[in-house]
DNA sequence: CTCAACATGTCAGAAAAACTCACATGACCA
DNA sequence: TGGTCATGTGAGTTTTTCTGACATGTTGAG
């Protein structure tokens, strides 16, 4: 009663495949890393299935009946095409692009000013940037990666690697005209101040207040800007207090260009790489350690 | 260090290609007749080996990702080929008439006789006979089966189904001249005549011999013929006094053509079927038990 | 001829792969 | 909101496959 469009055990049709192909049981045997005796039993399970030899053995070494010629002619080609198609798709696999996707202002203020040390530590990688408002979206062209701010629960279908804390605080420039009221004073004076905030992250503000024990209510908001990289921009021209991740002001501080009075205060996010789930890359491995050696070390 | 023409899982492959051709996971479970887990689990396998997601999944079914159907379009005709090759070798092997060897003497005296019977009883068969003097020795076009006379050690490479043993005797014509001097009369009557004889089997007189007591160098032997066949012509004819199995000469013993005045003794030898081995087709099943009713009841 | 070197077959036990079952999750629909 | 459908997951079990040791039979050299 067997259907007859069904197929055979195919580990033992690949048996039959390399033997007939390399003409010997022992040399199957060693291309496919298994011991002689582990063919014999393969071939004879196919042999049974068809109630014909498909070998004539002759105690030296094998040779194909008609029907072992019939059935190679007939699926060798199919293996050889399996052979083709998966080590082809490899081979693509690890020449392409990896995608990593990260919000603009991230890319800008963060990624790019590291792209040349990171392209030198990691050649292998032949990263692309995909710049988008929210990489952990569902989107058409999924990136290999995403890195991004972002706090638990974790977005579903991501695996989530994180890399640091996040440490958030108020910048300045020194270019700015209230700043004579602020320095020397602590965080209490940022009250009397309209605070440069950015609308794609409305909690920024209350999150720190809430870590460094000042009422949320306290505070009075100006301006808002549509993009954290805007902002930035905004605090650097001397136009107000704003408030930012350290590692994007982390060159502004060093050069001056902005201060940041009260230090950085960690909130309950984090830096995360997030990958597609089922994507094990070993690429992905090597990214996260440079990303969190990068978070971490200065 | 993966060798890349190497194969993964094939089973794995198997069950993709059934997922990605039926697009859903649970189709492929039942075309395959496992559990859905079965499948969902080599789906993985797949996909940790390519370090990359093959299926999109949506709580409600699966679609193919972009690597999934590029392994699609290189697998599906790979497994069509197998599918296609490996039933149509069933088909033919299914359809294929079956090939009795046979030594001609047997062939002509005892199988064609029966022919009619045996195809009326045993249509499926579509038996061809293949003439062969020694139907087990290595020949080209192996037959599916061979019947023979023979004692053990039975032939190297073949499977043998013993019959029923043999039992030989000699015959005389009634027409025979010298016919007188032999009725009523006990074997050692048989001293004083030229036996007629096969050099094909030039023991059958001695072993006879020895099992009814007599001395085998008490037998003079006159006239020797190639075949059997020919020995029992002349037997027929009234040339003298042969040596027979009994099956060989029944129908001619009924019918007065032929007397079996000392009756049939039993040699070392027996009636054998034997196939190549390692092909235990159902229908060498049936025709052992045909043959075996054939020669046991009369 | 005998013997060593091959090549393959065979079997019991061991290792690995595949499967099942039961439950969990998420999407869709009424 | 609960029910159904489709799939994911994990522990434990079944099935398949492999190994390792030995047997058989062939070949060619000495």
């Amino acid at each position: 009663m067997t259907m007859s469009r069904e197929l055979p055990s195919l580990n033992a049709l690949r048996a039959f495949e390399a033997t007939a192909r390399l003409g010997s049981v022992s040399r199957a045997a060693e291309e496919l890393h298994v011991t002689h005796g582990a063919i014999s039993r393969q071939l004879r399970v196919l042999e049974e299935a068809l109630e014909q030899p498909l070998f004539a053995r002759h105690g030296r070494g094998v040779t194909l009946t008609a029907m072992g010629e019939e059935l190679r002619d007939r699926v060798a080609g199919a293996f050889d095409q399996l052979r083709d198609g998966w080590s082809e798709l490899r081979r693509h696999r690890s020449e392409s692009p990896f995608v990593l996707g990260c919000a603009s202002s991230l890319l800008a203020r963060w990624v790019i000013p590291r792209l040349d040390r990171l392209e030198r530590d990691l050649p292998m990688l032949r990263l692309h940037l995909s710049p988008e408002e929210n990489p952990l979206a569902p989107q058409h062209a999924e990136p290999d990666a995403a890195l991004a701010l972002a706090a638990p629960p974790w977005p579903h279908g991501w695996q989530v690697h994180e890399l640091a804390p996040e440490q958030i605080g108020p910048v300045v420039s020194p270019r700015y005209a209230g700043l004579a009221r602020l320095l020397d004073r602590d965080e209490t004076a940022l009250c009397d101040e309209a605070l440069l905030h950015t609308t794609s992250r409305p909690q920024a503000w209350p999150e720190w207040a809430q870590a460094c024990g000042l009422p949320a209510t306290a505070l009075r908001y100006g301006q808002g800007f549509a993009r954290l990289f805007y902002l930035l921009e905004a605090a650097v021209a001397g136009l107000g207090v704003a408030i930012a991740p350290a590692p994007l002001v982390q060159d502004d501080l060093r050069e001056g260009r902005l201060l940041a009075p009260w230090g950085f205060r960690q909130t309950s996010a984090s830096w995360i790489l997030a990958t597609p789930r089922r994507r094990n890359d070993a690429r992905i491995d090597a990214l996260v350690a440079w990303l969190r050696n990068e978070l971490t070390e200065s």
